[in-house]
RNA sequence: GGGCGAUUAGCUCAGCGGUAGAGCGUCUCGUUUACACCGAGAAUGUCGGCGGUUCGAUCCCGUCAUCGCCCACCA
């Protein structure tokens, strides 16, 4: 016997142990099923749960579920991301807290420690995702720095540096002096700050007074100043161009430029050029043939290009002396505060430096082309379509990627150099080492790249390097491309599109036909959840309070808002209340043997309320299905929630609980079977939601079950289910049971007050089902009896109407007369407005002639029906009015 | 500056050319042998404003307003 209440955190630890030592979660290549894939966006090894875990892989799994339940050979392909930089900061937090840093351990002993802890305290995201209830194929979990992925790394850059792809060059890239190393232009994000705008003049070379005056929120640039710029038609500098101005503090003589770069409208016209550390100055730069002077180092100190008194100091540092030098010097004209925007990084949070190195680039621009193509053509779907835009905005303006990191754990480069600087960019060391001697005609000393390669680099593999690639792997062959990409909109770019363009360059396939993009889930303020905020809600704990089947109903069945899903925890609560009411139907259903299906033909029962039910099982699988096909994973959930609570509990089990409870014969001995072949069918629908749950009852439900429910077949429905005759008349009585409910209630008619219900009007059609179901109304409706009634008008009594049909109840010493009056009085006014207007829409011949004939019918029909309604309910005031 | 999205019941949000929906909350009634984490019933909306298209607009188009996000931008 079941338990009153549900009480998952008992349950779900034993059920997922079961689940995985039967290897229900494996792939089953040899089935002869039809394959179905997907690739987990593989967590941070750093990770742990959070509400955007949580809701990215509840759908994978309710995907993969379902897929598996309908006879698929799924495979959840799982596994975690090294997370380069991120890791890389763990670590170096614990070396700080032991008084070493990584420099003091050296490269190798940091690497190893990384490693150890990976091993000891990295990855608990991944048991994490097991209290969710993820079915993933742990079995082949990988790992981006696994020995496979590495070399399929390596495999790539070896393959686009031959292309051309792949290439090293000088260049103004993104510098974190924090973590110092390079970043790719993703990985910075602008953040409004409040600065100042400092006006500086700069003498006029061979003039005794003239100047020309620049304004710049970084006055410690100017150290690394070439020249001066001006827009070529502005005429207040035009007998400059050409001239030079010279450097204050250090004497430097700067060509004035005309360059359309410069805004006359913003500053002062004059834009001083540092194209060793600003993007624009660069190609303002390369245009005029203007000198790069870096005058910062790693660390964002000043170095030796600067006057002595500079050296060493900090960028901030240095900035306030040259303002207090320039304003002792009478060269400060002005200071003003000024809102600009400053680059950080997304990771260190420090102001990000342009800043002049050599690095690894990827030419994006040519492996974008097929990606673009491929979304252009169908071959991949975003899931919803408006993201394509986004994607196309992007990678069609798509900047060379900076793959090389200045840090130590990640992928190293493949790449060594020669005494000479060349480079040889090989598998492995032997293979360089016998280019070199090619190369060179000896043994040749080399060095290898010390940078290791931007975490995206794996990721981008990811789809076919889990796989097996490069090696041609039955499972590649088997489950590459992938169906779906479960992820949300903030990876697009680093992610999805990267995964598109390596994927198509190397397997000449798509990594997967569509992407399906979800919302991320915010704190109750819309608010992006992280812990620097202090905002974060610990899906783990929601977990333990309500468990995880109905937090994976509530992310489901909120999956269709927009951009952000503000998570209640009332709604959890909701839901948690739900698998309660689906484990008390369950109880329900064994106390009165209903619980296993020996014998049930859904297709050929006879009870009209069991073959309703049947065929709205039927109808709300469908919909279940489509939703799910088309990723509308919140009506696919909300469906089968009202299917559930609403058809199948307050509807089906109060409607043959006569029956239930009535002699033994045909007619119980179907309802039990019915009832328990229907709940057979819930447990396998909601299964893929509601995992721990529905295994649970399907295995307590009939011992003799030998398979679990996750690994059972979902029976196919064949058309026959459907029983339409059935739904209407079914619908007929339950309409009618909720009319005589409403004027009860209104009525203020006490519940325990029994009654004849007398019926006028009905047709031999309603006649017959009245008869039929007399014993399931008179419990719903609360009546005694059911009798025809056809006489004379009768005094104080309560009516309801059903279209040409009266329900009269004889309550004339119960209820107050007056109050009846004007709840019917109310009621014909309501159905007055409503006729007056579907007649002013039938009485307009634009309307009738243009508008479709069904349309038009419609609107007939629902006159008719409301013009017989308020025929009943005027007859039924006029016999109050005696 | 470019782009995207939102504005619907008190709250959180679905819907999207033809009777406005859900959950929560509110109110009324109810210890009916599955469930009070329950049951029955009720109330609540000029679907952001203004134009347009249409026989018909919450839905399509234009425009404005407010809010949010992404991309670009250290004069």
């Amino acid at each position: 016997m079941l338990d009153k209440i549900y009480t998952p955190a008992e349950i779900e630890a034993r059920l997922y142990a079961a689940w995985e030592d039967s290897g229900a979660f494996a792939c089953r290549p040899d089935a002869g099923a039809r394959p179905y894939s997907i690739v987990i966006p593989p967590p941070n090894v750093t990770g742990s749960l959070h509400m955007g875990h949580a809701l990215n892989n509840t759908l994978q799994d309710v995907l993969i579920r379902h897929r598996r339940k309908q006879g698929c050979d799924a495979l959840w392909q799982v596994g975690m991301d090294h997370a380069g930089i991120a890791t890389q900061m763990v670590v170096e937090r614990q070396l700080a807290d032991e008084g070493l840093d990584r420099n003091a351990l050296g490269r190798d002993a940091f690497i190893e420690r990384v490693w150890n802890w990976k091993a000891e305290s990295g990855g608990s995201i991944i048991r994490q995702l097991r209290r969710l209830g993820a079915s993933a194929d742990w079995a082949r979990e990988r790992f981006t720095m696994d020995e496979g992925l590495s070399a399929a790394v390596r495999k790539v850059f070896v393959e686009l540096h031959r292309e051309g792809l792949i290439y090293r060059d000088k260049r103004l890239v993104n510098w974190d002096t924090h973590l110092r190393t390079a970043i790719s232009d993703l990985e910075v994000e602008q953040r409004e700050i409040d600065g100042f705008l400092w006006y500086i003049d700069y003498p006029i070379e061979g003039s005794k007074n003239k100047h020309i005056t620049v304004a710049t929120t970084r006055p410690e640039t100017l150290f690394g100043d070439t020249g001066v710029a001006v827009h070529p038609e502005d005429p207040r500098y035009a007998d400059l161009v050409g001239g030079a101005a010279i450097l204050p503090l250090v004497g430097r003589r700067l060509a004035i430029v005309g360059d359309t770069y410069s805004d006359p409208e913003r500053g002062t016209g004059a834009v001083k050029i540092t194209p060793a550390h600003d993007f624009n100055d660069f190609e303002v730069g390369v245009r005029h043939g203007l000198a790069a002077i870096n005058v910062l180092d790693a660390s964002g100190r000043m170095n030796d290009e600067v006057p002595e008194a500079y050296r060493g100091l900090d960028r901030f540092e240095a900035r306030a002396k040259a303002v207090a030098e320039l304003e002792a010097l009478g060269l400060l004209v002005k200071t003003e505060p000024h809102r600009h925007v400053v680059p950080h990084g997304d990771r260190s949070g420090s102001v990000i430096e342009p800043w002049l190195t050599d690095q690894w680039f990827v030419d994006a621009e040519t492996l974008a082309k097929p990606a673009i193509e491929a979304v252009e053509r169908g071959d991949i779907v975003f899931v919803p379509k408006n993201w394509e835009k986004t994607y196309f905005e992007w990678m069609r303006n798509i900047q060379p990627w900076c793959v090389s990191r200045q840090i130590w754990w990640g992928h190293q480069i493949p790449a060594w150099y020669g005494p000479d600087g060349m480079v040889f960019v090989a598998m492995d060391e032997t293979e360089a080492a016998d280019a070199a001697r090619a190369h060179y005609g000896e043994t040749a000393t080399l060095t290898r790249d010390a940078d290791v390669l931007d975490t995206w680099f794996s990721s981008a593999l990811w789809p076919f390097s889990t796989l097996g690639w490069p090696e041609e792997t039955p499972e590649l062959a088997r489950y590459y491309p992938t169906d779906v990409l479960v992820t949300g909109f903030d990876i697009i770019f680093f992610w999805v599109a990267r995964m598109a363009m390596m994927g198509l360059h190397f397997t000449d396939e798509v990594p997967f036909r569509t992407v399906y993009i979800h919302a991320l889930v915010r704190d109750e303020k819309g608010q992006k959840m992280s812990k620097s905020k202090g905002n974060v809600i610990d899906p783990l704990e929601l977990i333990d309070r309500y468990g995880a089947d109905a937090l994976r109903f509530t992310l489901a069945s909120m999956a269709a808002q927009g951009r952000d899903i503000k998570l209640s925890e009332k709604r959890v609560e909701g839901y948690r209340n739900f698998a309660t009411k689906l484990w008390n139907a369950a109880r329900f259903c064994e106390m009165n043997e209903c619980a296993s299906t020996p014998s049930f033909d859904p297709a050929a029962c006879s009870q009209t309320v069991n073959r309703w039910i049947v065929g709205e099982l039927m109808r709300a699988a469908e919909a279940g299905d489509e939703a799910l096909d088309a990723f509308r994973f919140n009506d696919a959930a909300n469906g089968l929630y009202q299917f559930t609570w609403g058809s199948f509990c307050d509807w089906y089990l109060e409607l043959v609980k006569p029956m239930l409870y009535g002699p033994e014969g045909a007619e119980r001995a179907e309802a039990r079977a019915c009832a328990a072949w229907v709940l057979d069918q819930i447990l396998h629908l909601l299964h893929p939601f509601m995992p721990f749950i529905t295994e649970e009852l399907w295995q307590r439900l009939d011992a003799t079950r030998t398979e679990a429910l996750m690994a059972t077949r979902r029976p196919p429905y064949a058309e026959a289910l459907r029983h339409e005759d059935a739904g209407r008349e079914m619908n007929w009585v339950l309409r009618l049971v909720s009319e005589v409910r409403a004027v009860r209630a209104e009525m203020n008619v006490p519940a325990a007050a029994r009654m004849p219900l007398l019926v006028r009007g009905a047709g031999e059609e309603h006649w017959t089902w009245l008869k039929s179901h007399g014993p399931s109304i008179e419990a719903l409706a609360r009546v005694a009896s059911i009798a025809r009634d056809e006489g004379v008008a009768r005094f104080g009594c309560v009516q309801a109407v059903l279209d040409e049909v009266s329900l009269i109840l004889p309550l004339a010493d119960v209820i107050d007369l007056e109050a009846e009056q004007a709840r019917l009085a109310k009621e014909i006014a309501r159905l007055h407005d409503e006729i007056g207007k579907i007649e002013n829409k039938l009485a307009n011949d634009k309307f009738v002639s243009r508008a479709p004939p069904e349309v038009v019918e419609e609107q007939r029909e629902r006159r008719g029906s409301a013009a017989r309604t308020r025929a009943r309910l005027e007859e039924a005031l006029a016999s109050l009015a005696g």
